[in-house]
Parts: C-alpha cells; sequence; structure tokens
DNA sequence: AAAACGGGGGC
DNA sequence: GCCCCAGTTTT
C-alpha cells in the first residue's frame, strides 16, 4: 500500500464496519460516557480472549461495582467468579485489586490520562495505556493490539515485527488526524472480515491496496 | 492436535 | 530475547 491511499482506506474501513456490532471496549465506552476506569477494566479483561466472553464478564463484573471504591472491596474469590473464564483470570482478578488500591491510594481514584503514569499499574501495557488515552479520554495515542499490527502490516503500510514496532512505526507515518480512532476501526474490521487465517479477501474493498503480506490462503 | 483469543510481566 | 500465565472455541 502507497503512502497516499491509506486515505481511501481507511474511509472505506469506516464504511464496512457499520455492518458489525462494536467491539466490548466500544460499547463500555459508550454506555457508560467514555469512563476511563470501566475503559481500562473491560480492555484488562480483553488480553488474550474472545471479544463475547470479555463482554459477558465485564457486565457480570459492572453489575457487582463500576468505581475503584467499591470494587476494591470485593473479595479475590467474587471477581473471579464474575470474569470467568476470560484469559489468565486469576491473575487479572489480582491486578484488578491491586489497580483500585492504587488508583485510591496514588490518584484519589482517578485514572491518570499519561500513558507514563498508566503503564506503572500493574497489568497495564502499551495497548492498554493507549486504549484508556484514546477511548477513555479522547487524546492523541496510537494504540496498537495484534489486529493493528496484522493489518497494518498485511497492507505493506508497515513492515514491523512486533506490535511495538508498529506503534512506532504509526507514529511516524500515519497522519495524526487519524491516531485516536485507528483502533476503533481495524479492530472490528479484524474480528469480521481481515481475520488471521484466510481472511475474506473477495469481500474486500480495499483489496485494490492491500500487499496481501503474510496471506497465504483467503476466501 | 493446534491455533487463536483486541498482552503483559519477570527474568 | 524467552518463558509463563489459562481456559474456551475454532480449524
Amino acid at each position: 500500500m502507497q503512502a497516499q491511499e491509506i486515505h481511501a482506506a481507511i474511509r472505506t474501513v469506516k464504511r464496512e464496519i457499520a455492518r458489525w456490532p462494536d467491539p466490548v471496549v466500544g460499547v463500555v465506552a459508550r454506555q457508560s460516557g467514555r469512563d476511563p476506569f470501566l475503559v481500562l477494566i473491560s480492555c484488562l479483561l480483553s488480553l488474550r480472549t474472545k471479544d463475547k466472553t470479555t463482554a459477558e464478564a465485564s457486565e457480570r463484573l459492572f453489575a457487582l461495582a463500576v468505581t475503584p471504591a467499591t470494587m476494591q472491596t470485593l473479595t479475590i474469590p467474587i471477581i473471579e467468579r464474575a470474569i470467568y473464564p476470560v484469559g489468565f483470570y486469576r491473575t487479572k482478578a489480582k491486578q484488578i485489586q491491586q489497580i483500585c488500591a492504587q488508583l485510591l491510594e496514588r490518584y484519589q481514584g482517578r485514572v491518570p490520562d499519561k500513558i507514563d503514569e498508566l503503564l506503572t499499574l500493574p497489568g497495564v501495557g502499551r495497548k492498554t495505556a493507549n486504549l484508556v488515552v484514546t477511548v477513555g479520554y479522547e487524546k492523541p495515542g496510537i494504540c496498537v493490539d495484534i489486529h493493528v499490527h496484522r493489518i497494518s502490516n498485511r497492507w505493506g503500510y508497515v513492515k514491523t515485527k512486533s506490535p511495538d514496532e508498529t506503534e512506532t512505526a504509526l507514529r511516524a507515518k500515519l497522519p495524526r488526524k487519524y491516531w485516536i480512532t485507528f483502533n476503533d476501526l481495524l479492530v472490528p474490521y479484524g474480528q469480521h472480515l481481515c481475520q488471521p487465517v484466510s481472511p475474506l479477501c473477495s469481500q474486500c474493498k480495499i483489496a485494490a491496496y492491500c500487499d496481501r503480506v503474510g496471506v497465504t490462503k483467503s476466501r
């Protein structure tokens, strides 16, 4: 994909994803008025976990508590039962308690809006931190998850080996006006059409610009 | 049986 | 850089 073709590609993806349901974090953000705390927790739950599983777990957990102060009072077994069976549910239950405690202790129960501060919280890496900044606070950031990494490379827009490298490359190349929403666009596209294995290239309206890097079989 | 799931942390 | 975390669904 040529640099100038990114505009048409993004426009097309934006139109196409309207056919599919929002990813969980987007739903949580919309329903809560972009509550950064709920964005943070639902993002944590989503790591290595299918969207549908994350949605059910978030619903159960948020029925019990929606603020750091109240969520901190939940016991580990209660949290584990609520979020099961998301990936690494035991680790995440502990991290949720620790996150709540640290938010109350260090930030008066508020979620930081700076990447560096978010990265000090347990279980929060670059993907989660950038998602909180972009979705929760609508501030400039590039959230690179496995979908953004895979599709950016498949298009040939960047040539990188890891999500962290992809973030660096996109910060240098992707026009700033797309930073905040790039992840929101590519995640549903990756979930429903541009999947890891046998993507639906015959239905893809940007196949003309796509280099199909790493695509061996498609449908 | 293996890959995939919107990674992160400890070493 | 390598390995671990963890259970469910899809191929």
